[in-house]
DNA sequence: GCGACAG
DNA sequence: ATCTTGTCGC
């Protein structure tokens, strides 16, 4: 039974403050050679999840595999519980890559969030990877702006904290908002989104994963609209 | 009670 | 996330 994954906002909540005592705030790997990505879509009849993962070479940042899993939609969107809903899904994917990465980036917050653990962080500790928040708005925190050009940086602080990096990775483009999911430093994630991109908002990872699982969306589509055609002959 | 609120 | 056309700027 997916234990990881309680439908139940109550043990949802509960799951979310134990697994945060599990996440582990270290230096970010040094020797990167396998990077995964990773990011989730609706399926267009809105029943089902998408979890897409995709495998990139470091430092070429050249896409080496593409894994797409299917799984019913179970829990309806709430702010704070994203990774029980697109969770299921994308952790499918990710274990279904033919290697494990040394590093991943997720589409979402990492440690950035209500409790301590967004999708990064959940998909971090239950894979024991090294894992990265990159969330393309504000989950939680101080909505602080860091200079216009790349590489500029204002720390995410809540509560006096700080929490990830609000970061530009694009001049005088709306930041991303980065934070550690697993087994990273603040600094290091933010070091490593910058040096996973390639001239676009998103890093190579997130944004492959996010291209691709609308790709497929598209591709069902079509297949649902051609099937629903025949039935009409 | 009133706003804020990843995707 | 998703619904959706054109449009301003490098």
């Amino acid at each position: 039974m997916p234990i990881e994954f309680p439908t139940d906002a109550k043990a949802a909540f509960a799951l979310q403050r134990k697994l945060a005592r599990e996440v582990r705030l270290e230096a970010c790997p040094s020797q990167v050679s396998l990077v995964a990505g990773c990011d989730a879509a609706l399926s267009p009849d809105g029943r089902e999840v998408l979890g897409v993962a995709v495998l990139l070479d470091y430092p070429g940042l050249h896409l080496l595999h593409l894994e797409v899993c299917r799984q019913p939609l179970t829990m309806p969107y709430v702010p704070g519980l994203l990774s029980f809903r697109e969770g299921p899904a994308v952790l499918a994917a990710l274990e279904a890559l033919p290697q494990r990465p040394d590093l991943l980036l997720v589409d979402g917050a990492g440690i950035a969030h209500p409790r301590g653990l967004g999708i990064a962080a959940h998909l971090g500790v239950l894979l024991d990877l090294p894992a990265i928040g990159v969330a393309k708005s504000r989950l939680i925190g101080e909505e602080l702006m860091p200079g216009p050009l790349r590489g500029d940086r204002a720390p995410l602080q809540h509560h006096g904290k700080t929490i990830g990096s609000i970061l530009r990775t694009r001049d005088g483009v709306r930041p991303l908002y980065v934070s550690p999911g697993h087994r990273c430093t603040i600094a290091g994630a933010a070091d490593w989104v910058l040096a996973c991109g390639r001239g676009y908002r998103l890093p190579e990872p997130t944004r492959l994963a996010d291209r691709l699982a609308a790709e497929h969306k598209r591709l069902l589509k079509e297949q649902g609209e051609a099937h629903s055609a025949r039935q009409l002959l």
